[in-house]
DNA sequence: TTATAATGACTGTCCGGTCAGTCATTAAAC
DNA sequence: GTTTAATGACTGACCGGACAGTCATTATAA
């Protein structure tokens, strides 16, 4: 009885590449939509519209709102911790490039990529996924953290460093890269400031501190 | 409807003061509710319930929703800068002494209180109230940093500090105090840190670092 | 033909916001 | 002191819109 309209419909996806590309559309659109509107008011219409897909077809690849949501952020984390923990421990390199070198991965591979707007939907939706948050400090944090330490416990065995500031907590060697993640989304539209010269700043400082001589 | 009604009996008026209390419970039940399900996920029968109030005479104070996560939002954020810029700045003291008080105030006053969960509270939803997040940014951010600034810059001045790092970027003296605020919310349940010793270590290194010979 | 990917109208639930009614309290009348 | 009238703070059942998830139907590939 109703008109039903004719619409072009998508060939179905049989490949399991094809699959694997029409999931990934879908959780790009997610993404876009998760920032925008926040877990809890984002509309899976608007996730399917902006895919180019129906709402059913969501349900074909992804069993809930919620399963949706995680494998998005599964998805943006696994890569990239792995990667720096291949390349930047260079036992030629001084402490101080392993440590440049890090940052320069951090602004490179998070900071300038979308995977920067996934953490941060992640921290702003971490207490609400408390099992997600857990994931995240696991693979992400810890791994991260034990990176940081190791260089700094390099540099100070090998009399490059004379504090163990950093080693005891690398948290404060990163702690300028969060707020460049919270500032860029926050308030850089109304207050920009130069993340990169605010990163390399950090970096003069912390090794004006962990060199330095005592006075 | 703005002018008070002229009536010829009083009914129960209940006095300022009694509708102020109320208004503060009701705001105290607003932040537990928020902070465990989020603006979008807390449900305004739960925020009554906890207040011990019917969920109509929420709107006897407050407006709507959006209304209540702000006056909670502005009645936590307003008073201590105001504070930090009252006391930090005492001209008898070193740069350094100010920044050991400034940042004495930031863990009493804050990461120490409820304050701190206004914060991530606001810090999460920031995206979802731009408006809100542009009067935090005003009232907070530009204000915390102008003070900053100001010790870096006097530190210069005077000889104590070598190097302006701090005052182009002030941002970078207080990273740590972020990473403390988020931590403890999201991580410091299964992995705890020791904040007062992490915010010790930073202001160490950046001691040595404002300080420290050139090489 | 058959199998199945894709669709989108539909359903049930949830919740912000409303408002007609209740009742404790007080002033006035006596 | 007692009764009565007036008040408005407070209540909670209700409404309407929104939206996650379902499923009968349709289009396409094999």
């Amino acid at each position: 009885m109703t008109a039903r309209q004719r619409t072009k419909r998508r060939a179905p996806a049989r490949s399991e590449d094809e699959r694997q590309a029409k999931l990934q559309t879908i959780l790009d659109s997610a993404l876009d939509i998760f920032l925008e509107k926040g877990f809890a008011d984002a509309r899976l219409d608007d996730v399917a519209a902006r895919a180019g897909v129906a709402k059913g077809t969501l349900y074909l690849y992804v069993p809930s709102k919620q399963a949706l949501f995680e494998a998005l952020v599964q998805s943006g984390i696994g890569g990239p911790v792995g990667a720096i923990e291949q390349k930047v421990p260079d036992p030629s390199a001084s402490a101080e490039d392993q440590l440049r070198a890090l940052f320069y991965f951090l602004r490179t591979e998070i900071l300038g990529t979308r995977r920067r707007d996934i953490v941060r939907l992640l921290l702003m939706e971490a207490s609400r996924f408390p099992e997600l948050a857990e994931v995240y400090h696991r693979e992400v944090i810890v791994r991260g953290l034990r990176i940081l330490r190791s260089i700094a416990e390099r540099g100070v065995a090998r009399g490059e460093f004379r504090s163990d500031e950093i080693a005891r907590f690398p948290q404060l060697a990163i702690a300028p890269a969060l707020v460049a993640l919270l500032w860029t989304s926050l308030f850089q539209r109304f207050d920009p400031i130069d993340i990169e010269a605010m990163l390399e700043a950090h970096l003069t400082l912390l090794m004006k501190a962990l060199k330095g001589h005592p006075s």
